[in-house]
DNA sequence: GAGCAAAATGAACGGTGTTCATCAATTTCG
DNA sequence: CGAAATTGATGAACACCGTTCATTTTGCTC
């Protein structure tokens, strides 16, 4: 029976990604210390590596749960039998809503770099999938003639410019630039795409 | 006759910018180190501070230059009395093969990020206004009926897309995906935006 | 060349993630 | 049940980071 063994040390893995969750939300990656989040989950500072390999490890466990969040947010809007394009510009809305709503959670996600020469364990990289499965149904509809790697493939595009949308407009790298409402822009954007896909297909 | 302190202050600039340079395209922005740079530079450490403020202001001279290099490399395809939908494609493509030529370089535009309440400096945001310059004019004939405002808006939103695809691309987030052809895939992109434009125009 | 101002030097500082000898808690087994 | 063995927690110590600063060296003025 190792049963207290191993409560504690789910108790304390927990108590970890929550004080790093909580750590990330208020400042960011950047601002994420060790000693901060072990001293905000009550354990000493060598007690982290006991529970994860290394910051790396942990921030991971942060993004994993940001992601189901993530799918959550989407989940709810990829379902019902809505046309395509009603659909997806759900979609892209959704997904700009959550990258407001949950900034630094978010920005995480896709600024978090590995240490060099060290990839990506496998089990976060399928969490990632989220991201585009819910584009596929919608696209297949839109393009019946496509396989499913081609259809993946349009998927992983639609997604990769719609976060570029998201992305570089809450970042602020551009000035004289008129203050657009980013969210019109973003479903005009989707709109055009999808008048344009059904364009090509006659 | 300040002459010689001038020139030896410009040429340290100089040298510690180049091997700036050379360390990001070699190891990117993470291996970055003061040390590396002043050794490479054939300066001692405390020399950087005297010719830059901090470390990143030295990375946004660097960024500088990789701008300018990208915004010759976007001139070339932006001339020319073509057609909007082969300029923007050619525009698509040369940013593309940009950020494969100058992989680090390139992502250190936009991985770096400054001190936590440091604004980026104007002159540096100006600089990146040639990302975005190149896509107005084919835009405007594609959308003659829009004022510059709109029409700016609208090139940004067409440059993060493409960034977003590229970017996304780039690193590798997904898996179980065709390894499909990134520049194939990025023009029939722009091919199927431009043809939504046009549609929605009628 | 003397005197002065400015720049270059590199040891030292405070802060980082990570390790490790030491100690405490838990499990195993006679 | 209690002693031995194993595992977990501890926090001082380590290596390394960007940055500073007293000191030395260099260049300019007169």
């Amino acid at each position: 029976m190792t049963a207290k063994r191993d409560a504690k040390r789910e108790d304390l893995r927990g108590r970890l990604i929550e004080a790093a969750q909580a750590r990330i939300q208020a400042s960011g990656l950047a601002g994420l210390r060790a000693r901060d989040i072990t001293a905000d989950a009550g354990c000493a500072l060598g007690a982290l590596y006991t529970a994860f390999a290394d910051l790396d490890e942990l921030i991971l466990h942060v993004n994993s749960i940001t992601l189901a969040r993530l799918g959550e947010a989407l989940q709810q809007e990829a379902t019902g039998a809505a046309e395509p394009r009603s659909r997806l510009k759900a979609l892209a809305k959704a997904y700009l809503g959550f990258a407001r709503d949950n900034r630094m959670a978010w920005k995480a996600l896709f600024e978090h770099r590995m240490a060099p020469g060290v990839a990506v364990p496998e089990w976060h990289l399928a969490e990632h999938a989220v991201l585009i499965q819910h584009l596929v149904e919608p696209l297949a509809q839109l393009l019946p003639a496509l396989d499913t790697p081609d259809l993946l493939a349009r998927a992983r595009t639609l997604f990769s410019a719609v976060h570029g949308i998201v992305a570089i407009s809450l970042e602020d790298r551009f000035i004289g630039l008129a203050p657009t409402d980013l969210e019109s822009e973003l479903l005009g954007f989707v709109d055009t795409l999808v008048s344009g896909l059904k364009t090509e297909r006659e």
